[in-house]
DNA sequence: GGCAACACTTGATCTTGGTCAACTGGTGCA
DNA sequence: TGCACCAGTTGACCAAGATCAAGTGTTGCC
């Protein structure tokens, strides 16, 4: 919750901004990897990387959005906001992806915060710079469009179980999420605290608890942070998940 | 829930497939407008118009996306479905609206089912035509992506209020965006059954009826499908938007 | 070591919305 | 005219999840 003890890593004043090594790691991101290196150059030539602690705001519903934004270490929350109180976790990213493209490109301000879940290094990308890029660059409107696309079948999904789903189906999905295409059984480690996680089932913590508790019933066993699932195909049967189509 | 009345209207056989008076229409379309009268005609060089009676199903959760398709004239509600029988409406779309190019972009199977709530109009854009054409056309990848960034939002908007709001305020919610942009005091009438409006809320008929009698105390009187609030500004506050950023 | 802070769990109770059932009024049709 | 049907409402009850409160570790700090 404490701001801005974030600390900008790169800037953009003399030729070109990011570090040989932040380039790289950009080049890499299943994002820009099908972008040529000189396409690339180009789109990051007034790009930066800011450093954030735990638990520092990266900025806050609202806001006007003046940067695209792509994790490329740690973890970065977005919290949706209520006037009395009440807050939601939309979505957790990782390294890799990046967030608010859609702002960004309407130009609107952000209908979430973003909030470092952990240590985290965030490329930011200046709107202006990048909207002129986009209308620039076939190439570059083209990823962002397939990205996006995807992102938002992501989102269709969340409507669905947010509508149609129990807290513990929720539950259900998103540890079926952290196994990846795994199958059979399996350990996972909750990458979060139990909170956040509650927070992005949509539930309490109190409720995820007993959300847990119930999943006993279905082969998934707590401890800590390890979570057991017996077998995968039957979680996933649980959640109704797999009989609609994925 | 009957299959196939529809009616193919103008197909691709020779030449140009629209009549001119749908190409027309198509070009007054808020999505395609900033179009050249050239790439229009390009793009809808294999377009068709396909009518659909009431409660005829376009295409079905889990089938292969065939088509872009957009609203020329009527309704079409995209609905949710899951095995044990839950069943919501994600969306409804009126004239002008494209629907599902997440899944003609990315390939993958439509995670909503589509009917026509009223007789519909509805314009098809072959999946393989339309994917070179974005390919190849900035242009219309430009549109495309700023298009689906705008939808990207209301459906982040959708999440929160899931999550945060409760059934009386995602209705109050609901009402306030069939008012538009007028201000003070207004009469509405409800573009579909009550029904419909409980599904796109998401809650049951029973729930929609007692959250409508809720909504009295805050100005909100229903007649039939003629709802008249008091004040908007008001109802507004009464479900913290507003507070939030719209 | 001892204590405060925090994360999580468990139990009791309350609220919201879902379920089931009865009823009303309109609409179409024989 | 009368009847079946559908959309919507209302009431009684139920279930899921929220809320409030107390308790258990665990961690970190003095």
């Amino acid at each position: 919750m404490d701001m801005n003890a974030q600390q900008r890593v790169s800037s953009s004043s003399e030729g070109h901004s990011l570090r040989p090594e932040d380039l790289a790691a950009v080049a890499r991101l299943p994002l820009f990897c099908d972008l040529s290196p000189a396409a690339l150059a180009e789109i990051t030539v007034e790009a930066s990387v800011v450093k954030y602690a735990r638990n520092d705001v990266i900025f806050r519903q609202g806001d006007a959005p003046s940067a695209l934004r792509v994790v490329l270490d740690g973890q970065v929350g977005l919290t949706g906001t209520i006037a009395d109180g009440g807050e939601t976790m939309v979505e957790i990213l990782k390294s890799g992806e990046m967030f608010i493209p859609a702002a960004v490109l309407t130009e609107k301000p952000f209908l979430m915060s973003a909030v470092a879940l952990q240590p985290s290094r965030i490329l930011a990308l200046p709107g202006e710079r990048f909207r002129r890029d986009v209308r620039e660059r076939p190439d570059l409107a083209y990823v962002m469009l397939t990205s996006l696309s995807r992102h938002f079948r992501t989102l269709v999904r969340e409507v669905k179980d947010l509508k149609l789903k129990s807290a513990a189906q929720r539950l259900a999905l998103y540890l079926i999420g952290l196994t990846a295409k795994r199958e059979g059984s399996t350990i996972v480690r909750l990458p979060h605290s139990k909170s956040v996680i509650a927070a992005r089932v949509g539930v309490r913590p109190e409720t995820l608890s007993r959300a847990f508790s119930h999943l006993k019933g279905h082969g998934v066993v707590v401890d800590g942070n390890a979570v057991s699932i017996a077998d995968i195909p039957a979680l996933r049967a649980y959640c109704h998940e797999g009989e609609e189509i994925i």
